[in-house]
DNA sequence: TAACCAAGTTACTAATGAGTAACTTTAGCA
DNA sequence: TGCTAAAGTTACTCATTAGTAACTTGGTTA
């Protein structure tokens, strides 16, 4: 048995089996993610996301404490990358309206990225006890941020005077719709993606709409 | 078998008893749709909609023949008035721009008007065999109908050269999202919500943004 | 009054699905 | 080579839940 692996020693501890472990670590939150998206989180059975990965329900608990544990985690990866998005798009050196729609630009790029980060469609009541609450506060300071952003725009003037709250909800509305119809593959990168709707969102917002060109975006209008 | 009813001839037919069952069965759409929104279709149990209703669950079955017809039942209701939104939008007499924003304001109001007309965020999934394919066909078509708007839209100068798969995507994307964060009893009447948002959104289509002002909704702008 | 039927009840069944126990196999390592 | 632990298996348990059966009650009609 020359599986002998020298590896061990000076550097990584089991070189092999943690990064199979963390591949198919990731395998199970894709799978789990894009199902929880389909079919619902009370929808979908560990059975159904054990037999896509190939194995049998109980191997799922060497990566998961269970079912809740896991959803929590998918959240947690969502909003990961959407805090992530506000504050590229915070610290942007520009004015208001180009600040929200980077923003909104790099949360749309991330939804279209993995499915692991698009939970946000997903029936609210699934989570319970403190996790719940968790993850619904992070939600909504999340949001929060984003009509700081609208707010701040208005103030400097590049923001048309309007309610951010309704702002806000438009365009993430809009935004988190993408995790419904997108699917890697087709004709639209997730960029593309992003870029067209954020431009076209942001533009119903500025307070100079000429400066976004939905131009370079036509296809098939006859 | 002369129960043809000589109550049946002059005005009412059992006058008490359907009346009281019609009212039985919108409550049960009522509750039954917002539960299926919050908590998901399989995260809903029938006992949770019975005993919300006051009633043991084998009661329900008097009224619908199963947990599926029921959610084909809301999934039709849900469509008819979407489809009737869009219906007058097309009839409008004005411009491209306008008949969209109309049948965008129609459409959004319905979604606030009741739980019934909102399972547009509900797993897609959730439908099984032939009532599934009916109803994601009548979605697409009435998404195709909003696209067609668009088109017109563009082709009578009156919006912005653009993709009008996108378009509508964000559009509908932030009209659907209002049913997850709408509830009646707020500061604003759907009315307002489906005003504010119509503008807001179609504002970021026009070919001329300045036909719709977002001032006269601005509350705290700071 | 008697018959009837709508509307509801309690008590069940059958299936599904989360989570556990106990066993097997394989990779890594001294 | 032999030890260890990770990774996975089959076989269960227990709770939940869609749907059914059989019974009770009360209003409506002839």
């Amino acid at each position: 048995m020359a599986r002998m692996a020298i590896k061990n020693q000076g550097n990584a501890v089991f070189p092999d089996r943690a990064a199979q472990r963390e591949l198919k670590l990731e395998a199970l939150y894709e799978h789990a993610a894009s199902a929880f998206n389909e079919k619902g989180f009370h929808g979908t059975s560990l059975d159904d996301i054990a037999a896509a990965l190939g194995v049998s329900k109980p191997a799922l608990y060497r990566y998961v404490p269970n079912k809740q544990a896991l959803l929590y985690r998918l959240h947690c990866i969502s909003l990961d990358a959407a805090e992530a998005a506000v504050t590229e798009g915070e610290a942007s050196p520009t004015d208001g309206v180009e600040r929200l729609r980077i923003a909104l630009y790099l949360y749309i790029r991330s939804l279209t990225a993995s499915s692991s980060a698009c939970l946000v469609l997903m029936e609210e009541g699934a989570m319970t006890g403190a996790a719940a609450a968790e993850i619904l506060s992070r939600r909504r300071a999340f949001e929060g941020r984003f009509r700081t952003l609208v707010s701040a725009g208005i103030r400097d003037g590049s923001v048309a005077p309007c309610d951010p709250k309704f702002a806000v909800f438009s365009i993430l509305g809009a935004g988190n719709w993408v995790s419904r119809w997108y699917r890697p593959g087709g004709t639209r990168s997730g960029e593309d993606v992003a870029r067209i709707m954020s431009r076209q969102l942001v533009r119903g917002l500025a307070a100079d709409p000429s400066r976004y060109h939905l131009d370079g975006d036509v296809r098939h209008a006859s």
